[in-house]
DNA sequence: CTGAAAGCGCTAACAG
DNA sequence: CTGTTAGCGCTTTCAG
């Protein structure tokens, strides 16, 4: 059942048809009544092939992200998904993995099937913002119009929505100093642009409170909640852990912190207050729950979506946009 | 840049050009070999409009799944795309919802894709099996092959790929009689296909050991830490639970139990044997780390991508295919 | 307000 | 082995 069947069991030219579809508005109100009951009694959909190419558009966007499967990015889509649906867009996805090779040949595949515009997902495809590293991104962006979500690349047609992580770690530590921690460890698993942030956040606020960074503080180790507890066990040996508190960069990382901490028999919060980050299930899955900073990944998405929306229609947009992030205090911090 | 210029440029016709792009055998080396020189050259890449226009397939396959947020469904969303892109199909993804009318609308739009085939993440498109409600999958699966991903419908042209619940929940129950366990309690949130099935695991192991099946330790909850606390909370009162065992159908269930009988003073797995599902990262947050059935989503989702390729390349398949589940002790059982 | 006709870029049957 | 040509189903001028 095509557009030449309609026409004829319509009475009218493919013409006609087609500005029914599209809602055209110099088509009698007569004649849409007409074609769109034919239409529907046959149950009729456009080709999305045939239009795809007549408009060289799907109303399709790429999502790329390196893992679906874990829980920050899987939400992030969820959302992404969910708002472009509103806007009538599909989402095709592609899992791209954290090697640059990977997320080359993914940007490289993806923009083949000419979507309409690129969403990558977390800062691992900004890297550490060098510009060799983001070529890719710059080229793609010469193509299409591309979303950064929580990754920063300066450049044309290139859109970054960024939690403010910076901040929310400069605060967090503040906070912790403020309640009389004297010694705090920073937990962090990635050089990505928003892992950078925190970091100098981490740094920043310790500094602007007159406290040395020393290097044995910041612990940098995979994500994974037995790998912490073993890498903590390592670096402090027998002798009694000398921290009152940390900050991790993901909750995975803070509930290693709280299992290793608890295997000391030190208490939290009154020993060491813990801190983690992404809101995620995990925070309030180990015991005591952890309290969390929330990267408001809801919030971040829809606000690339509208943009995106925004910018396909037409008008111009910001290069950059910064959402702030939210401290959700439970049993591991007691300020 | 078309196939028009790149024909006039390598001195063939279009013809010739389109058999290099899809590697024709009956090309000679040599012109494949020039062609594809200037194809590079000129960064061509085949308009995939125009190719799904002709050949009605853009070689995509849609997923749909309640909401993509999920751990279990975020890991086989993941594992899908991962086969699925070994032979060469993009994905296009649709977070439905878990309401009726929209998974059905769901159904209804992805299939105005023309993609090559559905696959219908988790047991709740299922449903109960119920006829009526099944109809949306019978009528989609006239027009494009339909998989089930851990769901069951018995009808031409849906294939269904299952993880073997009602044996894995049998055999853990088993197990725990064997252990000594009186009293076992079963969670459950859902009345999917394998919730069901799960339920009938735990109700016939019980069944065949002389054990009875009381109502009182079937407890039906939401899939939240703190709703199944407070729902136990609320059915055993000031008096001491009298179960020493429990079978949750998802590690969330597993793990607000695992807090309730914590609260309640007593030692796992020494008073109450626990025993989750899905083996998720939930599992070894917790603490003590649970006990977890693992219901093989790697191999589910990969053994579905086979079965579609083979069907995809015109050989007919089963419509049924279960993969056995496996029990992961850590430290909520003892046996 | 409506219709005729020219593409959009590619595939595949047919002819050589 | 290679070229010609007729679609695939829709959008969009351009005329009327």
């Amino acid at each position: 059942m095509n557009i030449y069947d309609i026409a004829e069991l319509a009475g009218v030219s493919i013409a006609t048809v087609s500005r029914v579809v599209n809602d055209s508005p110099k088509v009698s109100e007569k004649t849409k009544e007409k074609v769109r009951r034919i239409m529907e009694e046959h149950h009729y959909t456009p080709n999305v092939f045939a239009r795809g190419l007549g408009l060289n558009s799907m109303k399709t966007v790429g999502i790329i992200c390196p893992d679906v499967s874990d829980a920050y990015m899987a939400s992030a889509v969820a959302h992404l998904e969910k708002s472009l649906r509103c806007y009538g867009y599909d989402c095709i996805l592609y899992c791209s993995g954290y090697a640059y090779e990977d997320k080359v040949e993914a940007v490289s595949l993806i923009l083949q099937k000419r979507i309409d515009a690129l969403i990558l997902v977390g800062s691992n495809y900004a890297g550490d913002g060098g510009d060799q590293a983001t070529e890719y991104i710059r080229s793609a962006a010469r193509e299409i119009p591309v979303f950064l979500l929580n990754g920063y690349v300066r450049a044309p047609e290139v859109y970054c929505i960024l939690a403010d992580n910076y901040q929310a770690v400069y605060d967090a530590v503040t906070d912790l100093i403020e309640d009389g921690r004297k010694r705090i460890l920073f937990l962090h698993d990635s050089t990505s642009y928003s892992a950078l942030e925190k970091l100098r956040g981490y740094e920043e606020a310790l500094g602007d409170n007159g406290f040395p960074v020393p290097d044995e503080l910041k612990v940098f180790v995979r994500n994974n909640i037995e790998m912490v507890q073993s890498r903590l066990q390592e670096i402090f040996r027998e002798k009694m852990p000398d921290f009152d508190a940390v900050v991790a960069s993901d909750d995975g990382l803070a509930v290693g912190a709280v299992k290793y901490v608890r295997s000391k028999n030190l208490r939290i919060p009154e020993d060491v207050s813990i801190i983690g980050y992404n809101n995620s299930e995990l925070s309030i899955c180990c015991e005591p729950e952890l309290s969390s900073i929330d990267s408001r990944g809801k919030e971040l998405c829809e606000t690339a979506v509208e943009y995106m929306m925004h910018y396909l229609s037409g008008h111009p947009i910001r290069h950059k946009k910064v959402v702030p992030c939210r401290l959700v205090k439970r049993n591991t911090t007691n300020f």
